[in-house]
DNA sequence: CATGAATGAGTTTTCATTCAT
DNA sequence: AATGAATGAAAACTCATTCAT
């Protein structure tokens, strides 16, 4: 009876050393593809950065893809997390008040981590494992979609999806390109006034 | 006096010769660009798709990027040339006529070379040269922004940048995902629908 | 005086449970190199395919190639097994039916683990400790110089190493060519026409 | 017709350089695979010895392995050769005078480069382009099969395809034997003396 | 003794670019 | 100018082995 707790937290210990190698690798990769970009970014250089040697990189991550690819679900599970709270909070909302809720979502969901964003959305090719890249937006479709569905009485489309489509493409191209080409727009007036303006323009297409 | 005559054409024949050199190394670089996507794309590979000696492929651009930026901005400005002509038609059209024909423009635009399209904006880093991939969108802001100060009297906008911006990068982002990414979006109805929706947004915002 | 009893049976389990060990990673071992073949055959992997930790099996082996070693000394037993009791069987017999039957032990000698014959005779280096790997050889020549001394006056050689050499040379390759490399010289026919004609062969050397 | 004697030497310096550089690369993988062994021996080490970039290694040969591929093959052209040469000559010759010559080709074949044959014959696995390096002992069998067709009055052999297999596989596994795991038969009387037991067991078994 | 996380030297290979001919 | 052979820095990745727990 005694050995058992003597045991298990050597187990834990030994998990907690591998996530925290994992973890290290994971937010290396981010701060390397930040500074250095896509390119310098190599396997050396991340496992330098974490401290880590270079086998023990490849003991958790099969190639240099599944690391981006990792960093790229924790940053869109980043995002994921401040849209899926705000639809939650605005769900029975009317849409004057939801949508300009939302755009702020999306706007605070780009000041997440802006410049890693900036790297994944212009630097990181979507090829192989990394074609997935925008997942985050499909998931965003899809709870815009439900929001739209509850209050369809509100609305005046036809079409649920292509709505849906027009909303979520242009909101995420807006406060997208604000943040991450537009630092004059960063200011609280500017926001303010991108909000109303952005929220203007989907609330006349959806009434 | 008596030479130059005679050295002209020959140097207008070298220089056509060199014209048609360069100009097959953008078009081999697009070629190869499209079919191997943008890490594959070497320049080894690129001369030979192209006729043309490795060495002679740095007599006329002095490095990879050179040669990928000839090819966006010989792309942007086939694009530009769609985006010009609408504009210049729409010119004196009220803003009912113009949006929509201005969507279909932006449709039209995307379908010019929709393959090397989505590997400019997909495959391709926006680092060093290359940081400027997508200029063709500052011309199009200059542009519509003219549009629309000449029809100020039917808008309903404070700020013109803002309603600029909003706008365009509404237009671009929903005719550039429907082109490259939703197939399904391109049968004639399917666009018919799109343009009139995409309208309907950027109208109901503008008035 | 009283721990003995006591330790021992606890020495011999724990003896017991080493060799169970130690035998798990040969035949593991075994396993990895057929299946994978010797270049990927990796500790690592042998490990798993033991059920022992990497640490344990550096705990029985000081290193790859003792694994392999240790592969191969298993391997040859189980040959001269073969050849020892055929050779133990024939001892008293005339060379022409010794010889048949001595052939005929080759073949099934090689037939023991075919694969794991061919993994060790064409993928495995003959360096470091594996130089050995055809020391079965060495005792095959032993064993047969000794049967041929008992037979000399059958015989119408003059230097009888020389006679060994020839015969067990001949009889291995011929065997182990067509046990490895003509599966169509396996059927009992095919196989009976191997052992006469090699048998002719050695026969119409040594008388 | 001044000019055409101008280029055609550039183009055969050219020419001759790349010759050069292959036969350096052939040559230096050669030298490495016998000084190092086949495991040590690594491309960059090759390209190292060759005076040549890893660059240019790649230019001419895809991999590794293709390298190995092309010292197989000039080896095996220079065996063959030996056992080409003595095969035309001995084709008129009644079978008591061939086969001895035969054998001693065997053994001069395998004294052509005894410490390459033996890397070739002992470390370098039979996997991937490699599993042909024995090929040239299909040539052999062919050239014997029709040296024993031309002579079948003079044989005791019912199946030529059997008899073919026994004499080659006997006479490669003896002179292979002999001359790399057995220096002290290589004094001209020892050789001597291996020839004619050989000569006699194959014989003994044709006739 | 067992475990398995960690190590890092070493390997193959690519490709933009240079430069002698 | 044209050619294409040559360059070499740098990248991804492997695996036998060690060692803290």
């Amino acid at each position: 009876m005694a050995r058992k707790p003597l045991t298990k937290p050597r187990k834990y210990a030994s998990q907690e050393r591998s996530r925290a190698t994992v973890d290290a690798l994971i937010a290396a990769t981010a701060r390397v593809l930040v500074k250095e970009g896509f390119d310098k970014a190599s396997t050396n250089r991340i496992a330098e950065k974490a401290g880590v040697s270079i086998g023990s990189l490849y003991q958790y991550f099969p190639c240099k893809e599944s690391l981006v690819v990792a960093v790229i679900e924790r940053h869109n599970q980043e995002l994921m997390q401040v849209v899926h709270a705000t639809l939650a909070e605005v769900a029975s909302q009317p849409i004057e008040k939801a949508v300009p809720r939302l755009v702020l979502a999306a706007v605070e969901a780009h000041r997440v981590d802006p410049k890693l964003h900036r790297v994944l959305a212009e630097q990181t090719p979507r090829t192989g494992k990394l074609e997935n890249i925008e997942a985050y937006n499909r998931d965003a479709h899809a709870l815009f979609r439900a929001y739209l569905e509850g209050h369809r009485d509100e609305l005046r489309v036809a079409d649920l999806d292509l709505a849906t489509f027009i909303c979520v493409t242009s909101i995420e191209a807006l406060t997208h390109t604000a943040v991450l080409h537009h630092s004059e727009m960063l200011t609280d007036e500017a926001v303010g006034r991108l909000v109303d303006e952005a929220s203007r323009l989907v609330l006349g297409y959806l009434q």
